[in-house]
Formats: structure tokens, C-alpha cells, sequence
DNA sequence: TTCGGAACTG
DNA sequence: CAGTTCCGAA
């Protein structure tokens, strides 16, 4: 039972695009099946999040200006996007956004006030939330197997820094 | 537009 | 348990 965390240097991951130092979280395969493989687990709606997040800007979905800041710049093809990845065809930003809302307890997410469509994940937070009991570990991996998540460096981090 | 209660679903 | 559906209130 082991997860791993690591510091990256952002100029090597294509995760990494808007942001000066990041951590990230590998999951092994059999605690966590990723959104996009043809897994057991049901799709949750961060996994999807990240993973058009991943794809890069230009959808109907961006990061934002702050660290874990999204902008839904079309919420209702998000919408459409999402209610097709769930089978649910009368999905709509309404509806999805009450998902969301949800997240706050959860603390996986909370809204960004002021600006509008906009939302920001606690990324430290999702992995303790969603993982209660995970080890770290310090091996090095190349940044090509990061099928991943980020979580915000934290001061007198640990992890390694992968070049 | 954003929020959160309430009932409901696989 | 992680939403979905619906909706009144701010």
C-alpha cells in the first residue's frame, strides 16, 4: 500500500503549463482507477475536471489566474460533455453546478467569489479527502508516467525534484 | 448567478 | 455514496 508524491519542476510536465512549482500525487492502478481508462469505478466529476483541464485551455473549460483556479468559459457544453461521459442527456450547467456545490463540504473545491464561472480546487486537501491514510514515498519516476494529480507545494515540502 | 435543502437514484 | 433532479431564496 504505497502512493507516491512528488515535487516537479514545471518546465518538464505538460501538467505543469500555468504554474511555477507543483507537487504531484501518483496513485498505483489498483487504488485508483483514472476516469479515462476503461476502469471498474464510476467517473467522478473532478476526474473529469482535471482530465479536460489536462487536454490544455481552448474548451469549454481553463485554469484560471490563482494556483487550482478553473474558469467554465461554455457551462452549458460542459454540461453536455459531462451528462454525455454519465449518460445523462438532460444534464446542464444548473444541474452540474449543484455537483459542484457539493464539493464544498467535501472540500475538494470552493468558489472563487466576484468572479464569475469560476472555482478553484483544494488540491491538498483532494488527496486527504479522497485517500484518508496515504504514504508518501521518494522514488523518482519520469514525468511521463504521471497519469496524475497536483497538490499545491507545501512549505518544508518533501518529494523530489524530477529534471 | 449562486446557494443549499430535500427527495431520489444506481 | 456521488451525484441528479427540482426549486425557492438571496
Amino acid at each position: 500500500r504505497q502512493v507516491c508524491a512528488y515535487t516537479l519542476n514545471p518546465h518538464t510536465s505538460r501538467f505543469a503549463h500555468n504554474f511555477r512549482v507543483l507537487s504531484a500525487v501518483l496513485f498505483p492502478d489498483w487504488a485508483y482507477k483514472p476516469a479515462w481508462s476503461p476502469g471498474s469505478r464510476q467517473v467522478q466529476l473532478w476526474h473529469f475536471l482535471l482530465e479536460l483541464l489536462g487536454r490544455g485551455s481552448g474548451g469549454a473549460i481553463g485554469w484560471g489566474s490563482e494556483w487550482g483556479e478553473f474558469v467554465i468559459r461554455d457551462p452549458e457544453t460542459l454540461a453536455r460533455l459531462w451528462g454525455e461521459r454519465k449518460g445523462k442527456p438532460h444534464m446542464n450547467y444548473d444541474k452540474l453546478s449543484r455537483a459542484l456545490r457539493y464539493y464544498y463540504n467535501k472540500r475538494i473545491l470552493h468558489k472563487t467569489k466576484g468572479k464569475r464561472f469560476t472555482y478553484k480546487f483544494n488540491f491538498s486537501k483532494l488527496v486527504l479527502v479522497n485517500y484518508p491514510g496515504f504514504q508518501t514515498c521518494h522514488q523518482v519516476i519520469s514525468p511521463s508516467a504521471l497519469h496524475v494529480f497536483l497538490s499545491p507545494c507545501v512549505s518544508g515540502s518533501q518529494g523530489r525534484t524530477i529534471r
